[in-house]
DNA sequence: TAAATTAATTGTTTTGATTACATTATTAAC
DNA sequence: GTTAATAATGTAATCAAAACAATTAATTTA
């Protein structure tokens, strides 16, 4: 059974969200070889012996998008034998939340972002663990305020239910959600509006710097945080 | 790289939890081997090429205590390349919730029930898991009834509060459990009482056969399953 | 067999949170 | 200065959670 176990390999792949273009968003990369080569994928790649699953997942984003220092969760690990044609791959699935405007990818035939309502065809069980991502930012969003990590520094409060109502894919009442909102610890009204490009203008807000870490989830839930 | 990563061995772990003589406990066994030889162990083995990790999950607990069919879900993938001693072995932790009065272990040198509240010394990073796993519990009790895996087939109110209370940690008001337990979705008042050993007789409840699997912590919110 | 003991059972009030719902205010454009 | 577009705001109704004590049904003991 040791020798078995032997040649099992272990990636991680890292889904990684964001809003753009009035979108949830999905970061994508076109795989260049066999298996499903010429199909989309999460970025992903292997383990490396010296680091832990944190660690790796944390490098995989930065190669993607050169950014660290952000919204990262270990989401859940996938292991069917099949999930890959040719090799037993076990893979630990992170998800990642970020700000557009904070990455600067040149989208392009390899990579690029896609709305997660309207994904191609995936390699993989990448369509799973992205849908799985989905359904766990949804939860994440009932007991904290993580939309943030995807709105800009500075943003409005349509803006922030705007996000809200992308990722729980309902039309939430404005009044409601502004008095909710504007009770959220850690959100700061600034004296600053937007530069009415048209109409009148809206006040910004910003967050205070929650020091969010990926370590296994450990959330701050209502109530807990006094 | 890749010739780095084909050293690496995958396991589960399974912390499995019961209620016995009125408190929270978890079963262990004793390592006869090296390293940590003598220390005490969440159960575990490796995951073997043709099963996945679900499968792996509930051989290692049928293995133990001679159960299936009860819950089981997937906790999280421990990874840090210290966690062993002499090898990169990465475990994926499951947690299983099972009745005692299902499981006939002959407690043994070896082999035994120990209260969560009063651990012994434990091999590698497995306090954490067990540790990781209680918050987990209480996490799924504030969203659905898992308590009555934990509880006899047939039980009653009183018995209930106080898994309750031995899961979160906390006392709790009997009048509105009662109110809140008696609307829960699935609980069957029986005609059926204890025999009274002493004292009043207690009416007996029952739980109607919710198909709870492991499938990644599918799980039904309060009011999601109408 | 009466009294004491032990645990089971039950309801109301208060409080806080969520939901439903429409008008006024501020700016730019014309 | 009138229009158009989006920002901003409050109140009543409903539901859920929390606080709180007396009565009932059995056994045990006197």
């Amino acid at each position: 059974m040791f020798n078995e176990t032997k040649t099992h390999e272990i990636t991680v792949d890292v889904v990684i969200l964001t809003i753009k273009n009035n979108a949830l968003q999905v970061l994508l990369v076109k795989r260049d070889n066999e298996p499903f080569k010429g199909k989309w994928a999460i970025p992903g790649g292997y383990v490396r012996l010296s680091e832990n699953l944190d660690e790796a997942a944390v490098r995989v984003l930065k190669e993607k998008t050169q950014v660290d220092n952000i919204y990262l969760e270990q989401l859940y690990t996938f292991g069917d034998p099949l999930r890959h044609p040719n090799a037993r791959v076990i893979t630990c699935a992170y998800f990642a939340l970020v700000r557009s405007e904070d990455i600067r990818i040149e989208s392009s035939e390899n990579l690029g972002w896609h709305k997660v309502e309207d994904l191609p065809a995936l390699a993989f069980d990448h369509k799973e663990i992205i849908q799985y991502s989905l359904k766990r930012t949804r939860e994440r969003l009932e007991i904290c305020p993580v939309a943030y990590q995807l709105l800009p520094e500075k943003f409005t409060l349509t803006e922030m239910q705007k996000a809200y109502e992308l990722i729980m894919r309902k039309k939430l009442d404005k009044r409601n959600f502004r008095k909710k909102a504007t009770t959220t610890e850690g959100l700061i009204e600034l004296d600053e509006y937007t530069k009415s490009l048209s109409k009148r203008p809206a006040r910004l807000y910003t967050f205070e710097n929650i020091k969010l870490n990926s370590k296994r989830a450990h959330f701050i839930k209502k109530g807990e945080n006094k």
